[in-house]
DNA sequence: TATTATCGCCCACAGACGCC
DNA sequence: GGCGTCTGTGGGCGATAATA
């Protein structure tokens, strides 16, 4: 095995061929203004910033946002070395300049300075008008954000925490300050704390306007989260999937203040009353007359250590994390943790060898083993565990480790059940349990003083049995509809009118490597596991899964494909959807023919189509008389022509619009007429807000509009039964409809 | 608006180093 | 050689910005 070092070279790599000292990527990381960790992260492969894709040839957009993570990204081009020549350097210069980036090329190196980006400027600007305008329109409107609200969206399922923090249920959202000012008062001290504290307090509204729900519309959730401030992301993960602010979990896991008090005044009995620094000096002048203690070499770190152990003792009574209190006391979390299992510095224990419990402590160490449950079942004995493992997490015995991670846990339930009754261990059985089993002497200490377990009961926690997984994969597979595969995928995109609309979408390419890998990812999910059994099974990187690993996500593209019908159409026929919903997924499927022959291809596709009814219907029926659906159609077709348009929505559905001159009388029965003849073929539409107009001669004139909504049937209005291209402008183009002058006459 | 990409933090463990 | 301490690795998760 390779020896690591300190300072050795790292081997993160960027663009392939460079290579950086871990001190050199420190420095940089100190340079650029930046934790060590994300800078780390950046030169591991599989997180670098987006800017890095740049460099390395992967061509993506490069985009800057006001925020404080993007600006550091942005300075992350330091490390462009421009003394060769590239044409990356030339596009970094070219998008630095399109940004309003400033640049400085001294030393061989670009350096981007945006902190007073305009762009970021330009962006609160704007935010401010919006809100203005914004509100005046409330004042005007208020009715409009509710009525929308309502009428978009399936109502999902409410998947919302009651909130506890061990054991005490949070009654009221000042409960969580309450509670942390009472029991864990250290994590105010966090820089986080307002954050994660906020994030709490919001929990708790929203759980309180959303409680009485079993089923909520996304749109509402995201209205009353707007109305307290809360972002949609969150609230959805929070209603939906059942996530729960950080300060939950850390709380669960903290040192509460009670535990902390006890914790200090156990360690504190074993200390004979040293309280302070002072303390220590005056036993060991007592000890070793003249100051000589201080010519030892290691006196400074010495004293270092024993004096954060009683900052330790202070800081362990306000409660916290393990990590917390670490970084309250300037310490390593491990330190902390080796003080929490009853480690206390030689510096300390020297001047009280005369008492009992550090006699004990320089030669005994504590004991403190225990045995974690695998889903709730105490495990009897490692053959149980084997079991286990193989009803249920077959796919860990192909982990390349699991090996060790068996022999971890039976030397540890071994151990167990040698140790479990003892309180003290002389010093040297550590070593002895090292050599013996060839394992690490932390990972023995650990395990035997610590209370620390073998990793593999962390997995086994945090993995999905096989019948999790087979779970997880029924209800995937309902949503799938039989899409289980790229070629089926692509039968059902075959099969559908818009295919074309489909396979020009943004970056298909991209949705379409994201739906090959859907697949596979389905396939590894069968045996499930961590996240990495299944990324391994799937030959993919875990990240590549994961989104779909945890929440029930689907590829856009499956999602379409999974909506289509799965049964072929007829011949010379394609299924066309009535209604696309946010550009995913459609319903209420015909079917259409894709070039129209005769005036019985019409006919067929009309036959399919279901007349509105409502009281606005029947009012028109009472108005314009009766009127069939072939009739309805050449009407809407006709006023169309002469005074509608087109207009796209989304990449697979477009809508109608209608204006006349208010100015004329026969105008507002013009577009009743318009409105009445597509609700004929099914579509609904509506008056919309009239627009004013100043003509040359500066006369005021006003205009009627009615619109329909969106649906993929215009597009087949468009292209198929008038001919028109899909990029059609405002302008018309001649329109080829040769069928309309084969037509009935009473169709005209 | 749902999905995807990214970041910060947590946990357990391994190896190196230097003092006793 | 035993032990304490520090640094580094890697897997995991929640939160949230960016994106289409």
């Amino acid at each position: 095995m390779a020896a690591k070092r300190q300072g050795k070279i790292a081997t993160l790599i960027i663009q392939g061929k460079e290579r950086f000292k871990l001190d050199e990527v420190k420095e940089l990381a100190k340079r650029l203004n930046l934790t060590v960790d994300k800078v780390v992260s950046w030169f591991r492969e599989e997180s670098r910033p987006r800017l890095v894709d740049v460099l390395t040839g992967n061509r993506r957009k490069l985009r800057l946002n006001p925020s404080e993570e993007s600006r550091s990204k942005a300075r992350f081009h330091n490390i462009i070395d421009t003394s060769k020549e590239d044409s990356r350097i030339t596009e970094v210069r070219q998008l630095s300049r399109k940004r309003h980036l400033t640049t400085d090329e001294r030393d061989g190196i670009i350096r981007l300075f945006d902190i007073e980006h305009p762009h970021r400027q330009i962006n609160s600007e704007t935010d401010e008008k919006e809100e203005l305008q914004g509100k005046n329109e409330e004042n005007l409107k208020p009715a409009i954000s509710k009525k929308t609200i309502k009428r978009r969206g399936a109502p999902r399922e409410v998947k919302m925490w009651i909130p506890y923090i061990r054991g005490v249920k949070i009654c009221c959202e000042e409960d969580i300050e309450k509670i942390i000012k009472k029991e864990f008062p250290g994590v105010q001290d966090r820089d986080d704390y307002i954050g994660i504290l906020r994030n709490g307090k919001d929990h708790y509204k929203l759980l309180r306007a959303i409680k009485n729900y079993g089923h909520i519309k996304q749109r509402e959730v995201e209205a009353m989260a707007a109305g307290l401030g809360i972002g949609n992301t969150k609230a959805a993960a929070w209603v939906f999937y059942g996530v729960v602010p950080a300060v939950y979990r850390w709380l669960d896991k903290a040192i509460s203040k009670s535990e902390g008090v006890r914790i200090a005044n156990q360690l504190r009995a074993e200390i004979d009353g040293i309280k302070t620094w002072q303390d220590v000096e005056e036993r060991l002048d007592e000890m070793y007359p003249n100051g000589e203690y201080q010519k030892n070499k290691t006196f400074k770190t010495r004293k270092h250590h024993a004096t954060k152990f009683l900052e330790f003792l202070k800081e362990i009574g306000k409660g916290g994390t393990v990590n917390g209190i670490a970084s309250r006391i300037g310490l390593r979390p491990a330190a902390v943790r080796r003080f929490l299992g009853g480690n206390i510095p030689s510096a300390i224990q020297d001047v009280v060898s005369s008492s009992e419990g550090s006699r004990i402590h320089r030669t005994f160490h504590r004991v403190n083993i225990v045995l974690p449950k695998v889903r709730e079942r105490d495990i009897e004995s490692i053959h149980q565990l084997r079991e286990i493992i193989g009803r249920d997490f077959p796919g860990f015995r192909d982990r390349e480790n699991f090996p060790s991670l068996v022999r971890d846990a039976e030397i540890h339930y071994e151990l167990f059940l040698e140790y479990r009754d003892k309180r003290f261990i002389p010093q040297g059985v550590p070593t002895e349990l090292h050599k013996r089993t060839g394992l690490s002497f932390d990972k023995i200490k650990g395990w035997l003083c610590d209370g620390q377990s073998p990793i593999i009961y962390r997995l086994l926690r945090e993995a999905l049995s096989c019948k999790e997984a087979e779970k997880k994969l029924d209800k995937l597979l309902t949503k799938l509809n039989g899409v289980t595969s790229m070629s089926v995928l692509e039968y059902r995109l075959r099969n559908v009118y818009v295919e074309y609309e489909i396979h020009h979408l943004p970056r298909y390419k991209k949705h379409q490597e994201r739906a090959r890998k859907f697949f596979l990812f389905l396939k590894g999910l069968r045996g499930g596991g961590l996240l990495s059994d299944v990324a391994r099974r799937a030959h993919l990187k875990p990240d590549e899964i994961r989104s779909w690993f945890r929440p029930d996500s689907i590829p856009n593209l499956v999602r379409m494909a999974a909506s289509i019908p799965a049964e072929p159409p007829e011949d010379g026929k394609k299924w066309l959807p009535l209604i696309s919903t946010n550009k995913r997924t459609f319903k209420e499927f015909i079917q259409v023919p894709t070039k129209i022959t005769s005036a019985e291809d019409v006919l067929y596709v009309m036959k399919q189509l279901t007349t509105l009814e409502t009281p606005k219907m029947k009012e028109y029926e009472r108005k314009f008389d009766m009127m069939s659906k072939i009739v309805g159609l050449m009407y809407f077709l006709g006023a169309l022509v002469s005074d509608g348009y087109f207009v796209e929505s989304s990449h697979v559905s477009t809508y109608v619009g209608l204006s006349a001159s208010k100015a004329y009388n026969w105008s507002r029965d013009f577009g009743r007429g318009f409105c009445y003849a597509l609700g004929k073929i099914g579509i609904s539409s509506k008056r919309g807000r009239d627009s004013i107009f100043e003509d040359e001669e500066g006369n005021l004139f006003t205009q009627m509009k009615w619109a329909s909504i969106s649906t993929p049937l215009l597009l087949w209005v468009r292209r198929t039964l008038l001919g028109l291209e899909a990029s059609a402008p405002k302008t018309w183009n001649p329109i080829q409809a040769d069928w309309i002058l084969d037509a009935p006459e009473d169709w005209r």
